[in-house]
DNA sequence: TTTAGGG
DNA sequence: CCCTAAA
């Protein structure tokens, strides 16, 4: 239920409160709010297509009682929905997003997979504050509601509408976003629209989320994209924690729609874009230690069983650190797939620089490795090479020490790149291999000095986590990283081209995402190019990886590729081209922004931004965000 | 330390 | 990506 401050209290068995949010994808948000059976439908809208049922109880909700609309037209719908919940519930709360934490006005939303094709990515979305005015009841709602099969949300956000076009689905709905958000519309309606392989869709998520999947559902995979993307647009820091081995995450997006009311079969794709631009951002602000300290984050098990293996491969992973948000699954992927080595260099370093909060520790990993003794012996395992190889401590990756003299101290003899090379190739080997940037900083020979501790300082023993629990804990417990790694494993080929000498290329050699990008270019649109730290600090402050540095470089790259293949214009989109580039519409960004730049750099802040390029004027149009 | 460029 | 020179 509600209290008075807004606060959403876990109710009982019987009166749980929840909000599905079908995940209508986009933000067209279902909000059910069941009480003691006594509901009142209500409808109120994130946006015109938001349908939201409330209880009547629950009158935290502003603009309930003009939201009230055809209670009649609503009922076969609330049964629906009732319907589901009971399923939901049944199934077990799986998700009893409740109490929101220290701020009253702020919103809970937690998610889950589902593993059942059908109704995955089923969402309770609980707000606690609905600003959003309601428009009018949206046709599409129903379509929404009335799912015919029971669960099957998927309908609605979905892109599978061939039909869509960027163009078409463009117009309505950017109109009301185009305010303050880039409009990525297009690039989404190219991506999410057309009808892609798995193959291709397989491209795209890895070239979205960094990783690859496994998933063959067409759905699932749009459906994530989609949502990718969509997030994407928020610049919004996100903050995760672990505790205690879950993952608490700190913030969810919301995507509220602003823009008008929209009627008709194009319902659907004008939610979803209006999503996607969504003006939101900074809706998705939630402190992590709201989170945490919320009694929302409960421990919920969830036993599916049906679903393909895969999907359910996927989300059991997602499933393990409960709550997989959105957020998590695309960011946390990221980050937290190739898991400590970013996460963890980045603590060790930051704790002096209090840049970056540290994040948590995973306490089970922790204690597992410091029992390890510093020798991995599984390496020769692996490989069959019989190598075997000192642990070595991962280091900041700071500043190198020009101390090569480090690496003849490897006992065979061979300087550590040879020893790096033979590891990294024993590792590479096996299916299994630790995640391949833990494995370069554990190879870096700059950090050879203190590669042979003996003795794990407590700061080394963080480092270890990553190395010895990848290599030593495969398959284990860690069911949610070994998927993930095993899973980016296979993308994450390091090229390395150990030269000769000591200096090994590519160290990192994290692949940029779509999402990166996307929140790259939003950034250089927002701070402008050349403050990269800033943009660092705004929108990848949750990529440890990634330097200021990294940033500039990636931003050069992509002003070279959009000035180079804007002109052909030629069909670089999304589609086709496995390499799946850059989506035109972020490079034509690109572009602006670069053109704006060039022209009023320092001075003349505003007044001449506008169609400077004297192209695609809608495009032109978002100077700022 | 952060930027800007070169490699 | 890495490295370095400049601010």
């Amino acid at each position: 239920m509600v209290e008075g401050d807004g606060r959403l209290v876990p109710a009982t068995d019987d009166e749980v409160m929840e909000v599905e949010d079908f995940l209508i994808d986009d933000k067209t948000e279902v909000n059910v709010t069941t009480d003691t059976g006594k509901t009142e439908e209500c409808i109120s809208s994130g946006g015109p297509s938001c349908l939201k049922l409330q209880l009547e109880s629950s009158e935290g909700l502003p603009d309930s009682e003009n939201k009230k609309v055809d209670a009649e037209q609503l009922t076969s719908r609330l049964e629906y929905i009732e319907e589901m919940l009971q399923k939901v519930k049944q199934e077990e709360r799986l998700r009893l997003a409740c109490g929101s934490p220290d701020d009253s006005s702020a919103f809970m939303n937690v998610d889950r997979q589902c593993s059942d094709p059908h109704d995955k990515l089923l969402f309770i979305d609980v707000k606690l504050q609905s600003e959003i005015p309601l428009q009018e009841i949206v046709p599409s709602s129903a379509l929404i509601l009335n799912g015919n099969h029971n669960n099957e949300p998927r309908s609605i956000g979905e892109c599978s509408k061939p039909a869509d076009e960027p163009g078409e689905s463009r117009s309505p709905a950017s109109g009301a976003c185009a305010s303050s958000k880039p409009d990525f519309s297009k690039l989404k309606g190219e991506i999410c629209l057309d009808n892609l392989s798995i193959r291709e869709l397989h491209e795209l998520f890895k070239a979205t989320f960094g990783r690859e999947t496994t998933v063959k559902d067409k759905l699932w995979l749009k459906r994530r994209i989609a949502m990718g993307l969509t997030n994407s647009c928020d610049v919004a820091t996100t903050t995760f924690t672990i505790k205690e081995n879950k993952l608490v995450k700190g913030m969810e997006e919301s995507c509220k729609n602003a823009d008008g009311t929209l009627t008709g079969p194009s319902m659907v794709e004008a939610m979803d874009i209006s999503c996607k631009n969504s003006p939101t951002s900074h809706c998705s602000q939630i402190e992590d230690h709201q989170i945490v300290s919320g009694k929302s984050v409960r421990n919920n098990r969830v036993e599916f069983d049906g679903g393909s293996d895969d999907l359910q491969t996927e989300q059991r992973a997602a499933k393990r650190v409960r709550k997989p948000t959105r957020r998590y699954i695309e960011e946390l992927s990221e980050v937290e797939s190739r898991d400590c080595s970013p996460k963890v260099s980045s603590s060790a370093k930051n704790i002096g620089s209090e840049q970056t909060s540290p994040k948590s520790w995973v306490k089970p990993i922790r204690k597992v490795s410091s029992n390890e003794r510093p020798v991995v012996t599984r390496l020769d395992s692996l490989g069959g090479s019989g190598v075997q190889v000192p642990y070595v401590s991962r280091v900041r990756r700071s500043r190198p020490r020009k101390n090569i003299m480090a690496l003849m101290f490897h006992p065979s003899g061979m300087g550590m790149g040879m020893a790096a090379k033979v590891v990294k190739k024993t590792l590479m080997v096996h299916g299994s291999q630790p995640d391949s940037e833990c494995l370069d900083q554990v190879l870096k020979p700059r950090s050879a000095s203190e590669q042979f501790q003996p003795l794990l300082t407590p700061e080394d023993e963080k480092d270890h986590q990553c190395s010895v629990i990848d290599t030593i804990h495969l398959g284990k417990n860690l069911g949610l990283k070994q998927s993930d790694s095993s899973e980016e494993a296979s993308d994450d080929n390091l090229a390395t081209v150990p030269t000769a000498k000591g200096g090994m290329r590519r160290k990192h050699h994290r692949a940029w995402t779509l999402v990166e990008v996307m929140k790259l270019v939003e950034g250089v649109s927002k701070c402008g190019a050349g403050r990269w730290s800033e943009i660092k600090r705004l929108a990848f402050a949750s990529y440890s990886y990634r330097t200021s540095v990294d940033l500039k470089d990636k931003w050069r790259n992509l002003l070279k590729a959009s000035l180079a293949q804007t002109p052909p214009d030629d069909g670089i989109n999304s589609r086709k081209h496995a390499s799946v580039p850059i989506p035109a519409p972020i490079l034509l960004r690109v572009r602006e922004l670069a053109e704006m730049h060039a022209q009023a750099p320092p001075k003349l802040g505003s007044s001449r931004l506008a169609g400077v390029g004297g192209r695609s004027v809608q495009e032109t149009r978002s100077g700022y965000l």
